[in-house]
DNA sequence: TCTGGGGTCCTAGGACCC
DNA sequence: TCTGGGGTCCTAGGACCC
């Protein structure tokens, strides 16, 4: 988006309020006064909180048993992750968006950047506003709006606005509020600087994001790498962050899950294994690529004495995005690190090292006369569990009980993408 | 008993070549 | 015993994000 770059496109912010839990809510108005949380897969730990469940302490990532307490003296609200009905009001809220701004960058499941063009818009922030307003009212989603020079500074606007309830929801930094606002901002609260790099240079006595600014960028870029400053700079008011739109091809391909209780049998590993490449091999065809690495791991849980965890890598002889392929190729990585005699509690694949599927129809030496035929089948395949839903149908190595399955005891209807579990409302 | 899953980018260091 | 300088490519691992 090189217009973003000139002189009269401000970027601008949208970020859902506490995204996971206020979707829960939109479908379910006995929630809206109530603390709500949503868990991790398999109900381990939370992952999204309302601000009633922030105010009694429940952290991100914290272990369920932690606060399950909490649930009887508080009335809190816990769900399973319902990630379809998620994705289902991330693209509604994307839509109107859309409608608003010519230059949208989706950028995670709940935020989007976008420019505004100061020679059409007379008064951005009041623009923002009408956004928030026109989201709340046709999803039912909160957002925040953060409006800057940069994409960092958007960040730091956002974060404000959504702590501060003067703001309602929406800041814009302009040259005579930004040093205040980078003079308030804790250095480990700007967005590219996590908890290692926070401590680093809190050691080195820089606590605001406005200390970090006046260091020279020969310091930065040894403390922080090139992303550091890259980061700096944003923070400066200088844009140079890209986030390619065209570009959204993924370069990695990851499918992995922590098991519902601990699995000891090879059999049981491979059927999970195979379970993860079928559905990255699916993700892999639906751009268009193909895999010439894939590798495989399994590990213990982390909190065990006995931990035990090993990956393997293989390149495999062509390029391919064929289902049984990929999976006969895991099973052999698996079979090379498997070791007998522990409990496993996670097992994933990774594809990587992608070419894009035209590249190698033009091969001459094609090396499997029946690639098209199979090629063909996996498509239908594909089609049939987009249609009718994942799972349809299945490749048997992928196992038909599925011990290891995930657990989702709370888990919400699907709401929007199942016509089977409709909202359902008596007159 | 119980602690997510899926990504990106960067650097260091080894292997190899001239 | 001494003992180059560059360049490239690859991989593992760190750090961070949502």
């Amino acid at each position: 988006m090189n217009n973003g770059q000139t002189h009269t496109n401000l970027f601008a912010l949208l970020d859902c309020n506490n995204f996971f839990a206020s979707c829960e809510r939109v479908f379910n108005p006995k929630l809206w006064d109530k603390p709500v949380v949503v868990l991790s897969n398999n109900d381990g730990c939370a992952i999204a909180r309302s601000n009633e469940a922030k105010a009694l302490g429940i952290k991100m990532g914290q272990p369920f048993f932690e606060w399950q307490h909490l649930l009887r003296e508080h009335k809190v609200q816990v769900f399973s992750p319902n990630f379809p009905l998620y994705g289902d009001l991330s693209s509604r809220t994307m839509a109107i968006l859309h409608g608003w701004s010519q230059n949208v960058e989706v950028y995670s499941i709940d935020e989007a950047f976008f420019t505004l063009n100061k020679d059409l818009i007379e008064d951005t922030e009041t623009y923002c506003r009408q956004i928030r307003d026109h989201v709340k009212k046709w999803i039912g989603m909160p957002v925040s709006i953060g409006i800057a020079k940069t994409r960092t500074l958007t960040k730091v606007a956002n974060e404000l606005a959504k702590k501060h309830p003067e703001y309602k929801g929406v800041l814009e930094l302009n040259n005579s509020n930004t040093e205040a606002c980078l003079k308030k901002l804790p250095v480990d609260d700007i967005w590219g600087v996590g908890r290692r790099s926070g401590a680093k240079l809190k050691a080195y006595g820089v606590e605001t994001a406005y200390d970090l600014i006046q260091k020279s960028d020969a310091w930065i870029k040894q403390k922080l790498t090139i992303s550091g400053l890259r980061m700096v700079y944003e923070l400066r008011g200088t844009p140079c962050l890209e986030i390619d739109e065209a570009d959204t091809d993924k370069k990695h391909i990851i499918s992995s899950r922590s098991f519902g209780r601990p699995v000891e049998k090879l059999s049981e590993l491979k059927e999970a294994v195979a379970s993860y490449t079928a559905r990255a091999a699916e993700k892999l065809r639906s751009q268009g690529s193909m895999a010439n690495v894939i590798t495989v791991y399994a590990r213990t849980s982390h909190h065990t004495e006995t931990y035990y965890g090993k990956s393997h890598t293989t390149i495999l002889p062509e390029p391919t995005n064929h289902t049984p392929t990929l999976i006969k190729a895991a099973h052999a990585g698996l079979g090379k690190i498997y070791q007998p005699g522990y409990r496993y509690k996670k097992a994933g694949i990774a594809l990587s090292k992608f070419v894009p599927e035209t590249v190698h129809q033009l091969n001459l030496f094609e090396t499997d006369p029946d690639r098209q035929k199979k090629q063909q089948l996996l498509k239908l395949i594909d089609g049939l569990n987009l249609e009718n839903g994942r799972h349809c149908l299945n490749f048997a190595s992928t196992g038909f009980k599925k011990p290891w399955r995930m657990k989702q005891e709370f888990r919400s209807p699907n709401y929007t993408a199942d016509w089977n579990q409709l909202l359902k409302i008596k007159i």
